[in-house]
DNA sequence: GTCTATAAAGCGATAGAC
DNA sequence: GTCTATCGCTTTATAGAC
């Protein structure tokens, strides 16, 4: 009986990073192969639904690694404008500077959408309640918070849709450079935050992103 | 000899609902055919170069759509405040309210980009280029108004992938309301452009869009 | 858990009749 | 200008050996 050549992390690692580049319909069993280095009957014995299983696997695996690395963060005790700053140089890796894009944004326009909508729905909603919430902690009123949330996700994706289209990585720049000024306006209890290890009080509940 | 079926630009623009709804890979010549009433032989006698041809043609009917209804009405004598909002009504019919993807965004995404990127990076170059001289007639100094100009058609492309990702048709209509005043905050030499008829006086040169 | 071989369907594209 | 029929290839998916 072979070993496994690769962990299943770094297997659903390497489907994530071919369904971001060809998206889903362009991300052939062959060239899956290849970019796993696994034969197509291997990886039927992964994932015994096929492709349909795979890409739902890794927009999980995208799903978890923001929770990680972005939603986290935006929750935690350090200073609004710290956790925004630091979401956006995290955002700028993932991309690489907006070369990459978003595999749930990707999904979200084409008819896979059908598919795989519950769960890009819930990556986008958490990411939503995640930045309201550092928002509300600056001292912005909820609903501006809420606003500012949705503003701030669509600036990212478009910014990301800019940087390919205009193959242009300066978009990217532009964004990490200005988007904190522009979520945080008006909101400079930041001063506050400036001091390091001054805990603040977080609302008691997140405010839930708006759904239908 | 039969007659043509439909004239070419009825056909080119069923091929543009198909791409725009299935994605390039997606949209295969079954569908292509079933999408215009034509058998596969047909579409290849009106595109012979085959898929990527309808999809080029495509992006362009959709470029020449825009420069009628948005980039040229950007240009007009009409208020500024009145032009964005006639380019958020057209582009709210244009995308069903955030039900249908952008043509162009689509692409840009996805592994196409290689095929169409020149067609793409004009398109975009196009509209920045409108929404800056758009808000430079507002009053806003050059540099500002084009960097709000790139804002604007990210947060537009970026509520197109949320009102996708949360089939929440309410992102569209949140943009069309508060766009405007944010593309225009501290612009109000608008006052100066409510009396119709009141032509202004355009700058020579439209700014050109940032490229690299 | 991986492989080779292969099935069955769909793909883009073409030939040639009318 | 449209059609039917078909080509050659790729696709997703499976069978079965090791």
């Amino acid at each position: 009986m072979p070993t496994a050549m690769l962990s299943r992390v770094e297997l659903i690692e390497r489907l994530s990073e071919t369904f971001r580049r060809y998206g889903y319909e362009g991300a052939s069993m062959s060239r899956i192969a290849k970019a796993t280095g696994l034969g197509k009957a291997s990886l039927y014995h992964h994932f015994p639904r096929g492709k349909e299983q795979m890409a739902a696997a890794a927009i999980d695996a995208v799903t978890s690694w923001f929770e990680d690395n972005v939603f986290l963060s935006l929750q935690s005790a350090h200073p609004p404008r710290q956790r925004i700053t630091a979401m956006l140089e995290t955002l700028r890796d993932h991309h690489d500077s907006g070369r990459l894009a978003c595999l749930p944004s990707l999904f979200a326009l084409a008819e896979e959408r059908t598919l795989f909508g519950e769960a890009i729905a819930n990556f986008f909603a958490r990411w939503i309640d995640g930045l309201s919430q550092t928002l509300t902690d600056s001292g912005l009123a909820r609903d501006i918070a809420l606003r500012r949330a949705y503003d701030g996700v669509e600036r990212i994706q478009g910014t990301l849709i800019l940087c390919r289209a205009l193959a242009d990585v300066r978009c990217f720049a532009a964004l990490v450079a200005d988007l904190p000024d522009q979520l945080l306006a008006g909101a400079d209890r930041s001063t506050l935050w400036t001091t390091r290890g001054n805990r603040p009080v977080l609302p008691q509940q997140p405010a839930r992103a708006l759904r239908q």
